[in-house]
DNA sequence: ATGGGGTGCAA
DNA sequence: TATTGCACCCCAT
């Protein structure tokens, strides 16, 4: 018997999402001057909703009067402040597009929309159904669970993506399981409600109390023995946990006597919603009303396939009676299998100014994935897929792809034609490996994104169409399957590829659409885009591209010897421990030395448990010979683990060399990221650790040239800070550590011992992260308060920093952002936090962001600038004399010709020293050798 | 299989 | 109780 899908119920909390959408939405209006922020959330929500096709579902919201809860608590939600007027007017249309949509509306008097989702959701998953409550509130997580006969109840926010569909997330979310939910409420309080809890505890505390207790009950009867500030004010709280509990429990259990058909959904009216969307100006929404109203026919060849996401929905097992509510469209997309469909794309591309396109691959990796299918938009909702080497059973005869690829030659390799796409640079190198060079990539969404705001989201396709257009994308699992089943996408069926790729295109397509008016209302922003991280795609593409050359011999010989030391290391571990243990468990390192052994568990890790890291070994390391062994072979084993054995295997077959991908939009700071595999943390700092950059090799003929900016993030905070003292260090030219403990210490410079300069090197860095006396005190092994002197001193001596970090605080405080020299952005989400731990972590990176981050901007300007200068260099044999291999922060490698040499250090040092004009001079290094190490 | 925690590498 | 990252291993789910 196959088994059943349960029947799917969908209960909207439509107050919470009016409420969060009116807050999280800036203050939209249509043409009118009407207010439309709130509703064109919830239209979106709703949409997204109804795309899921449930079987029944209703937008629940509070009838006005009185319900049991203000008769329990009189106080109750007495501190809601009265709905905004720009909120209050939005009420009404939103129940008429609710309505329109074919959306049952429930407003039961004397009961609250919570208890009245509460009770239907446990009836219908008793009942057997699998019910989502869509709602923003946390509260319902008290209503998580699964029944016998396979009902079950889950949350999900449209709006955030967040899902809660079992005990283990609601864990995940809140430390308890969802039965203890309403004992964590009563807790905690609420105090948008006005339910006041157990002062200064939060959900942690509540969680861990209940985690210790078991339940309310449990804490109410362990409440005497509660030390400190918190168990009084517990004490205090008790009589009123009761009360707070029944509060805060939603009612599944209230009389509603509706009709039978009150869950039902009803066809859409479409006349009403054109009118609505018109008059609201929701272009997205109306697009795919008519998209869908009206599909326009075919435009040719026998073979050709419809995906419509209408033919779609009747196509797939839709339940019986579905009303076409539920069939919203997300565009019109065509599958392009002949000739004639071919040329009226292209022809439609050469018409348009601008056009999305995407690539399918059969692999992640770009250096190694074959082309698979290429997908195309030029308007949005509508978009086609030209599947090129689909090779499933059955799959239908498809374009060849030279011939596909030589049609779409003289667009995408045409400087004049605007091509954007989603994290291009992936495409590049595909279409690169396939024989197309890209030129004219104008625009990327996922930069544009970055460029708006790097914390917001992250920057993948489905978390910016779920953010800015409140669309959820197909996902990828959705059409291949994952884990062990998961199937390449050459295996996809053409309709679910044309479904997944096209709307990829067009959701691209949408997208900049709307981001490029935002960044473009940015002056700084806009110049940040266009002037360094758009022109750094096809130079990241490049140095990716070009891979370094790796000497795998020497690294499994490196391999085999430190194999042979932690051998050794292990044995004499095991000796000293009087039995064997694994040395790579922390666990059983700690169980060893702090239980077995008795030895102090000085360290905490941020968990809270006993440590078992570097820290904390050499805190021990003098009462016992033990620890200082597991140091040795931990040393030992991350070296050959990441390094020595790891990056052979990343040797690409086809180019013998190794490609690490930059992530542009990695770090929020706007510097690179790197990983597979990540070069940027190669060792350097001890011998062993050295000898793996001897194995980063230039082949004969070529040398590795390293280029890198000398204390470039120092440099900036001169600039910044524009203090005397400090640029006057800079211009002379003296170490920067010296002349700092000179001047701290009152000396002259060649008189500064060598512990006054770690000490003086030590606040330099430190001051860049925001470090504390707590971290100098720490870092140097000194006590606190010589720490703080030591801080108060250097800033008596440079007064311009203190009041560059003060001027930067205020300024987080203020706009909530901060900025590099360029313009780049961070906002900080944490600077107005009430927790005291986020917030000053926000006000350590506020004060970090605008040094690392302009030195970011810098390199990459540079990397721009030597990149187009290398392009016009010929080498002997007419090839490129040198290639930009990686990039690591503040330093550039080089493989160049050995003739070469000296010209492209003198170049690309002046380069990068011109790549911005400070107030102090920006100093570049540089070193040549044989490899990497050599070049330092 | 997947993910969190602990650990450690770089600038 | 120092910024930004990525990746390894263990181990619980």
């Amino acid at each position: 018997m196959p088994e059943q899908t349960p029947p799917r119920l969908v209960l909207i909390d439509g107050s919470s999402y009016l409420y969060r959408a009116f807050h999280a939405l800036p203050p939209l209006s249509n043409a009118a001057g009407e207010p439309t922020g709130a509703l064109f959330g919830v239209v979106n929500m709703l949409r997204a909703t109804l795309k899921e096709q449930p079987d029944c579902a209703a937008f629940v919201v509070d009838a006005p009067g009185k319900t049991f809860r203000d008769d329990l608590y009189p106080q109750y939600k007495a501190n809601r402040p009265p709905m905004p007027e720009d909120l209050r007017v939005q009420v009404e249309p939103m129940l008429q597009v609710v309505e329109a949509l074919g959306l049952p509306i429930l407003r039961i008097a004397g009961v609250e929309a919570d208890d009245v989702i509460g009770t239907l959701a446990l009836a219908a998953a008793r009942a057997g159904s699998a019910v989502t409550i869509s709602t923003s509130d946390k509260d319902f997580a008290q209503l998580v669970r699964g029944f016998d006969g396979g009902g079950r109840i889950e949350l999900v926010n449209t709006m955030s993506g967040s899902r809660l569909d079992n005990d283990e997330a609601v864990a995940a979310k809140f430390g308890v399981r969802a039965a203890q939910i309403v004992d964590l409420l009563a807790l905690m309080g609420d105090a948008i409600d006005n339910v006041p809890g157990v002062e200064k505890c939060g959900p942690k505390t509540a969680a861990k109390w209940l985690a210790e207790y078991g339940s309310l009950d449990g804490v109410i009867a362990a409440a005497a023995g509660i030390k400190g500030k918190v168990g009084d004010n517990l004490r205090a709280a008790l009589p009123r946990l009761p009360l707070n509990r029944e509060l805060v429990t939603i009612k599944t259990d209230v009389p509603l006597d509706l009709p039978a058909d009150a869950l039902k959904l009803r066809a859409r009216d479409t006349q009403t919603l054109r009118n609505f969307y018109t008059r609201y100006g929701f272009n997205q929404a109306l697009r795919e009303l008519e998209g869908n109203v009206a599909p326009e026919p075919a435009p040719g060849g026998k073979g050709a396939l419809r995906a419509t996401a209408a033919g779609y929905a009747r196509a797939a097992t839709a339940p019986q009676g579905a009303p076409d509510a539920a069939l919203a469209a997300p565009g019109d997309y065509e599958t392009v299998l002949t000739r004639a469909q071919l040329q009226a794309w292209v022809a439609k591309l050469q018409a348009a100014d601008e056009f999305a396109f995407d690539t399918e691959t059969d692999a992640l990796d770009a250096m190694r994935a074959g082309l698979v299918g290429l997908s195309l938009a030029v308007e949005s909702g509508r978009a086609c897929y030209i599947p090129l080497a689909h090779v499933y059973p059955g799959a239908p005869a498809q374009l060849p792809m030279q011939e596909v690829l030589e049609a779409l030659r003289p667009l995408l390799a045409d400087p004049g034609k605007r091509k954007l796409g989603q994290h291009g640079k992936y495409d590049l190198h595909v279409l690169r490996r396939h024989g197309v060079d890209v030129a004219g990539y104008a625009d990327d969404t996922m930069l544009e994104s970055f460029v708006l705001n790097a914390t917001a989201s992250r920057h993948d396709l489905d978390s910016l169409a779920q953010r800015y257009l409140g669309y959820r994308t197909l996902q990828f699992t959705d059409v291949a399957g994952k884990g062990a089943k998961q199937i390449g996408f050459d295996q996809v069926a053409l309709e679910d590829a044309t479904r997944y790729a096209a709307e990829d295109a067009d959701i691209t397509l949408r997208l900049h659409r709307l981001l490029a008016p935002k960044l473009a209302a940015e002056p700084s922003l806009q110049r940040v885009y266009r002037e360094i991280e758009m022109p750094l795609v096809p130079v990241l593409a490049r140095i990716e591209a070009n891979g370094v050359l790796i000497d795998a011999a020497e690294l499994r010989r490196q391999s085999a010897d430190l194999g042979q030391r932690m051998l050794a290391a292990q044995q004499q571990a095991t000796a000293l421990a009087g039995r064997t243990f694994n040395l790579d468990s922390p666990k059983q390192v700690c169980a060893l030395l702090y239980e077995e052994l008795q030895l102090p568990a000085r360290v905490k890790t941020p968990g809270g448990q006993p440590s078992a890291n570097e820290e904390a070994l050499e805190a021990i390391a003098e009462l016992h010979e033990l620890p200082r062994v597991i140091l040795e072979y931990r040393g030992l084993a991350k070296l050959r683990s990441t390094y020595t054995d790891k990056l052979p295997e990343m040797v690409n077959p086809a180019t013998g060399r190794v490609h690490t991908s930059y992530h542009q939009a990695g770090a929020a700071t706007g510097r690179l990221a790197s990983s597979d595999p990540n070069l940027q943390n190669i060792p350097i700092r001890t011998e062993d650790g050295r000898r793996i950059r001897r194995a980063f090799v230039a082949p004969p003929g070529r040398r590795i040239l390293a280029c890198d900016y000398s204390q470039i993030e120092l440099r900036i905070m001169a600039h910044l800070s524009q203090d005397p003292a400090l640029l006057r260090a800079f211009a002379s030219g003296a170490d920067i550590h010296r002349a700092t403990a000179a001047e701290v210490f009152g000396k002259a410079i060649e008189d500064v011992s060598g512990n006054e300069r770690r000490a003086a090197k030590a606040i330099n860095f430190g001051l860049m992260y925001g470090m504390s006396a707590f971290g100098l005190a720490k870092q140097l092994g000194i006590a606190r308060g010589e720490a703080q002197d030591y801080i108060a001193l250097y800033f008596s001596r440079y007064p311009g920093v203190r009041d560059f970090m003060d001027a930067t605080r205020q300024q987080a405080r203020e706009r909530g952002y901060v900025e590099t020299v360029f313009g780049r952005r961070l906002y900080l989400d944490n600077i107005h936090a009430r927790n005291q731990g986020l917030r000053a972590g926000a006000e350590r990176a506020a004060i970090n962001a605008p040094m690392q981050g302009t030195a970011a901007d810098i390199i990459k300007r540079a990397m721009i600038d030597i990149d187009a200068w290398l392009a016009g260099q010929r080498g002997r044999t007419g090839a490129a004399p040198a290639l930009m291999v990686l990039q690591v922060h503040d330093e550039l490698v080089f493989e160049v010709d050995d003739d070469f040499v000296e010209t492209l250090r003198a170049e690309a040092s002046a380069r990068m020293a011109a790549a911005a004009s400070l107030r102090v001079p920006l100093v570049v290094d540089s070193g040549v050798g044989a490899d990497w190490d050599q070049a330092h």
